[in-house]
DNA sequence: TCACAAAATGAAAACGTGTTCATTCACAAA
DNA sequence: TTTGTGAATGAACACGTTTTCATTTTGTGA
């Protein structure tokens, strides 16, 4: 009854602070301000009716004078892909404790981009944006922000995205997977592989290309065959359904690397439960990503860790840096990944 | 260098849209706004300039102005549950198509809140919010909240939140659980399960409660024994763990009874893996929630589902209508449970 | 042509905050 | 007491939009 009515009129603001406070509408925004000059006193006085009155700053506001909104965008196709979802809980955990919100958008998931969307983000002016889908390009990207500087994760191979035109600005998160990936062939060819099958990602995702043609060339260093190398879509079905193809209308594998551990899974099952073969005896898996499932007793997958904590602290640093310095050169921050060894390889 | 100076400065407004286009400012939104009463050749021409100075309306002025931030608040404990990321993909993926970003808030784990971070989402004045996390009661959230009406899922029991004091106001999504735990318990007792142990959840989970109780009802209209309650917390570790001390330990089961699908996951691995036990022959498993990996081969787990789809579209049309009406008496949504049948029973 | 309703238009006010800048205050040193 | 220095203070402005309201233009029927 009256009692929403009342509870409506009564979002309270900084003039009514001020007012109950005795002090003026600057002084209740000093108090909320730490580095603002102000007495003790009267910092605390005020934060007392703040309390009371149940006052926080309208961030809306705020960004408007201040230009800075307090929200990080990020771009992400599948929310439900373990390896996503992770990043997201963490990224967020970590934006939180410097005070800024996540915003979520979400892409279609071939990767492609309604420009509507990117416009649509501009409105909200986030402080900076993460890009997960790795399609939108540097120079889409930076004309279509004014004031936020995209982050893109790179993998491996430096010159990726060269044909970005100059003067676009953004920084980078360079994920080495050479190591990862020599140490997983190293074991693979210790323990006898020689014919390996590379179960691919998306099509048009640059880490599956940087992923296949990082194992090509570590093939190669090593003196063992061209990889075999099956389309994939980084799901479980796809992987299950193009492994089933591989062993019964192709001529079957000795290894199967997988483009994620997701896929490995798939694959993994599929071997198992419906060509009768056993893992790792008869065909030796090994994933990418290290997913929390990877160590399910099913799976027990041998995989290539990209350390999230590790990464969510670089992206973190990135944010604050840039955020810090609006005009500085562009950042790059480097990742290694290594194997973790489970019960699909020996 | 200068470019990128000038592309900051370049931060297009309403004003300069309205210079170029010979028009008032007050045109500029109206071109914007679709209802507004504006000349067709005149509006075209507006948008037209806009698109070539990469102009779009600042959220955050109009939000001051509107007091709609187009924000929905999603207070989530953890972004990695398939669950929930599922949950938070739809969501946003429905919410965007009207025109709302998904602004996400991480609680801690053990589901307990801090209080700071609620006056901080309060600050970014979201049009709604929904809690995933079942102990934030109503009245707190209504209390911190001004504009926003929460929404609550809540399961079986309507009588829940019913110490929330008189006045506040909140909409409800009713899961009706009981129809998939009694089709579950038909199918069990059918293939002559008798010592049946539910696997819990969170303890602080509502959900699980209420799970746990209409388990116990529905054996009992069977005239079956009362379940044996082994602790958990949604985990697939201590799933495993709680699994291997029933049968070690204690009594063991004819069949357990998860609270989750990943819990359930636990269970199978632990009877497989560890005991040397065979599923479903010697123990039967039933999951809850219908996640997509419960589909994959290693698991093909019999569940209860809530079907997602569902869940979305009446979130959003809660959503919707409290925005349309935003002081209409509380809303309830209701949905039903059904028993998806695999391979972990018969 | 006139009258009248309806649609189109723009000036000004409003939303709630941070920041500038000139002023006042407090206190220690001369 | 005087002077000087830095902290504390508040009036006014700025941020970019929507909304109100009074005015002008357009369209329609007599």
């Amino acid at each position: 009854m009256n009692d929403r009515a009342d509870k409506k009129a009564a979002r309270a603001t900084a003039d009514q602070v001020a007012r109950e406070a005795n002090v003026s509408r600057v002084a209740v925004s000093r108090a909320f301000n730490p580095n603002a000059s102000l007495k003790p006193e009267k910092r605390d006085r005020i934060l007392q009716v703040a309390r009371e009155l149940n006052y926080t700053p309208d961030m809306a506001a705020r960004s408007l004078v201040t230009g800075r909104s307090h929200l990080v965008g990020m771009i992400v196709p599948d929310v439900c892909s373990p390896w996503e979802s992770q990043e997201i809980d963490a990224l967020t955990t970590a934006l939180q404790a410097e005070g800024f919100a996540t915003l979520l958008f979400k892409v279609k998931a071939d990767f492609s981009m309604d420009p509507r969307l990117l416009t649509y983000m501009r409105g909200f002016n986030p402080d900076s944006v993460i890009a997960f889908t790795e399609n939108i390009l540097p120079d889409v990207l930076c004309g279509f922000l004014d004031r936020a500087v995209p982050i893109y994760v790179i993998y491996d191979d430096v010159a990726q995205f060269a044909g970005a035109a100059s003067g676009t600005l953004y920084d980078r998160l360079l994920v080495r997977q050479k190591n990862g990936i020599e140490q997983a062939v190293a074991l693979l060819q210790g323990y006898g592989a020689r014919r390996i099958a590379y179960l691919g990602g998306k099509a048009q995702s640059l880490a599956n290309a940087e992923r296949e043609r990082t194992l090509k060339e570590t093939l190669a260093e090593r003196g063992m065959d061209a990889p075999i190398v099956l389309a994939g879509d980084y799901t479980y079905d796809t992987a299950y359904r193009a492994t089933l193809d591989l062993f019964r209308i192709g001529e079957g594998a000795d290894a199967i690397f997988a483009a994620n551990d997701v896929g490995a899974f798939g694959a993994i099952d599929a071997l198992r439960h419906e060509l009768g073969l056993s893992v790792p005896e008869d065909v030796k898996v090994v994933g990418f990503d290290d997913i929390p499932q990877a160590h399910w007793k099913s799976y027990n997958l041998t995989t290539v860790r990209i350390d999230l904590d590790e990464r969510v602290r670089a992206l973190v640093r990135l944010i604050l840096m840039r955020l810090r310095a609006p005009d500085a050169a562009p950042l790059t921050e480097t990742l290694n990944t290594r194997l973790i060894v489970r019960g699909t390889v020996g």
